[in-house]
DNA sequence: CGCTGTACCGATACAACGTATCGAATGGTC
DNA sequence: GACCATTCGATACGTTGTATCGGTACAGCG
């Protein structure tokens, strides 16, 4: 793990030729990127990025490694996410974070390998730290700690990975298989029926049944995400009520 | 994707020799559960399970491939999510939620490859199925209806999930790296310094500080996931306590 | 304009992966 | 004991990231 050349490339000029292929740091980025777009996670190779640019492979180690191009695709998607950036100023604090959670789940249906591959700490580039600004405007109304407000910002945005995860995995393995939910419970269900006894699992059996005819069909994912978030900014609503009731007594 | 055969395998006998090699599947679970704890998801390979067990690598392919393999090793470790079975009855839902997450978190702490190899689908297995049954149990007291049911549970595991595998992840870079969070911040400031302005990003620096003040030096985790779990009981707590008085009006 | 040194890049190679293939050995069944 | 499907060893293929080596193109300088 370099951090520090990583951190120079984050934070550095990208539309400068490097090497004598003519190409910058920027058309590496965006060939990564439409790669990725295209063929997910598994199809980005230094192979792959070379080829589409037209160059050789090793040239496109010019600049740095596969795990540093990452970063910068990454750091690159977060550009986009607030493009305005003033679409947050002057909400309450659930109307914002409801903006916020939409808008990272729009993000990560659009570029479902950002959930794939798997970045382990904030990268600290440029566009990151300006969209995390821009995500603590809608606590800034509120009675919460800074402490609690990064809190309640990172939960927020962890729900919204795992239910947006959960949704484009699925939504990858329907596009491989052919087969949507309801044709793979039709398709599981002959090996199934024979080998379980349904008086093992009562509860789980009963419910899981009840949620398939709730969901009459429908993909598994949007409700799921409103519902959660319904539920994640209540509980989130419990804490500032609490807070502005300590306030008011002191 | 061979629904079946991995089903067949799931639901099968695991303790009769397959092959010439007198090995049994459950011989091979064993093997592949302990190279994953010792060496995580990214030392799992056939030639490495062949090698535990002293065969060939081409014996590990005698009951399926790696694919199946990984299904098995994740359906056994939840055998030992609750081994006695009945430490969820008789709590309130709160505290029977709270455990359920608890569980969880230890597993996942205990084995952390669980949140490497990405493992898309419910696999159906005997232990998975198992473990929700029990898992639903805190719910059965509660006015909520049966999707509801299902939704929450599906939404604290995975925000147990979420939490669980970027402390694992944090873990594995530190243990990687020997470097610890403040040893990390250490590391890049100085790089970062010079290029970050930090009037272009008030509130993240700010927040960033306060919270990495409040932290203490201590390793990111237990207080998130804690923090994260009371900020969700409570939110699911509103919509028990609307459904109840929905119920006293009716 | 010509020289030189350095940085870059093409070709190749290596180690690792999952697993297809092919032939030989093996064990169950009649 | 013979037959034959099953299984396993050896090998190989195609893939990955990237180290290595050697040639080459270009920048700086006289």
């Amino acid at each position: 793990m370099r951090f520090d050349s990583t951190l120079a490339l984050l934070w550095g000029e990208d539309d400068k030729p490097v090497g004598r292929t003519g190409l910058t740091i920027a058309d590496f980025i965006a060939a990564a990127i439409a790669i990725l777009d295209e063929h997910g996670a598994a199809g980005l190779s230094m192979r792959a990025v070379a080829a589409r640019l037209g160059v050789r492979t090793m040239a496109t180690y010019t600049f740095g490694n596969k795990e540093e191009l990452v970063a910068l695709a990454v750091d690159r998607i977060y550009r986009d996410l607030y493009p305005g950036g003033e679409q947050l100023e002057g909400l309450d604090w659930r109307r914002g974070l409801t903006a916020v959670a939409h808008a990272n789940r729009d993000l990560g249906l659009a570029h479902p390998w950002l959930y794939e591959l798997q970045v382990v700490r904030s990268l600290m580039g440029p566009c990151e730290l300006q969209k995390r600004d821009h995500e603590l405007v809608p606590l800034e109304s509120t009675p919460l700690a800074d402490a609690e407000k990064d809190q309640v910002l990172t939960q927020l945005l962890l729900h919204v990975e795992g239910m947006t995860r959960m949704e484009t995995m699925l939504r990858r393995e329907r596009d491989a298989t052919g087969l949507d939910d309801s044709q793979w419970w039709q398709a599981i269900m002959p090996t199934l029926m024979p080998v379980v006894d349904r008086r093992r699992f009562p509860l789980s059996s009963r419910v899981g049944l009840a949620a398939q005819a709730a969901r009459q069909g429908r993909f598994w994912g949007e409700e799921a995400f409103e519902f959660g978030l319904d539920r994640l900014l209540d509980g989130i609503g419990v804490l500032i009520d609490r807070r502005r009731a300590m306030d008011h007594l002191a």
